[in-house]
DNA sequence: ATATTTGCAAACCCTTTGCAGACCG
DNA sequence: CGGTCTGCAAAGGGTTTGCAAATAT
């Protein structure tokens, strides 16, 4: 009889390999997780993970991205409205950056190179030493440019 | 007889200018901002407005400054911790970013032309005209002896 | 004069928490 | 088994709002 190596998400296994215990709640929002590819907010998870496991509470899930934000498995998002949002977290490069479509609400995500090195370069100058950068820029579709803010 | 043309604080005039009404709390909330070059937040504000004029109510203030906020005379921030805090805006120039030190929570303002231009040709390179940057970094500043951690 | 604004307190929204029972390791 | 986690509902912190009285233009 041969162990099961590894039927959960990947999350759920990261979630292992941090030491927490993998409850089935946590199996369950770990799976959703793994399975979104956008920037859901708490609300919008609980209906996720009640449609897999109607046993879930939203405080668990509200706990749940908590221990998961805690032990970088998720980052927590603000793009404005009161509520966080979350995503799983980057590898330790692979830092990426949200354009929020001003119209739609539409969250779009980009990488720049550039803009990683000279973000560090700035803060290098500045005498600190790059932790987080939280940027989203709101832009309008193809229209006329605005250089505000 | 002759016409007081400005007795009040820069924003009360620009107030004015934007054609809303004038009241007392108003200018003294609007005085409070002038006089300020940080970053408060509701209550702090709260707190300058009532030392300055003590008939002014928390609502007021929660009212005021989204009054102003939606014309364009302050800014609002989102720098973690749950309080949105405000900052008189920028002319459509003078652009500027936060550099939030991780460990006093300190924030240190700065402009980078480079940075600007550079986001500005992301977004257009996206199809997208910008309307707004939301970018604050945080950093930890640079031990000149060893940095352990 | 009269439409707005204010103060107060209650309402709201998102998030956290105390507790008793359920569960993982 | 023992400590951790969960569900529930109540509490919490920030912000908004209904209403009658006060106020600006």
């Amino acid at each position: 009889m041969k162990e099961q190596t590894s039927p959960d998400s990947p999350l759920a296994d990261l979630c292992r390999q941090r030491g927490l215990k993998l409850t089935g709640q946590r199996r369950t929002i770990a799976f959703v997780l793994s399975d979104s590819d956008d920037h859901p907010d708490v609300e919008e998870l609980y209906r996720r993970a009640v449609a897999v496991d109607s046993r879930i509470s939203i405080a668990t899930v509200y706990r749940t991205v908590r221990l998961f934000e805690e032990n970088g498995i998720l980052q927590r998002r603000d793009f404005g409205g009161g509520r966080a949002r979350y995503e799983v977290a980057d590898g330790d490069h692979g830092d990426h950056y949200h354009l929020i479509d001003a119209d739609s609400g539409k969250v779009i995500e980009f990488e720049n190179a550039e803009l990683d090195a000279l973000l560090d370069t700035i803060v290098q100058q500045m005498g600190y030493g790059l932790v987080t950068t939280r940027l989203s820029v709101v832009g309008r579709k193809k229209a006329k440019t605005r250089s505000g803010n």
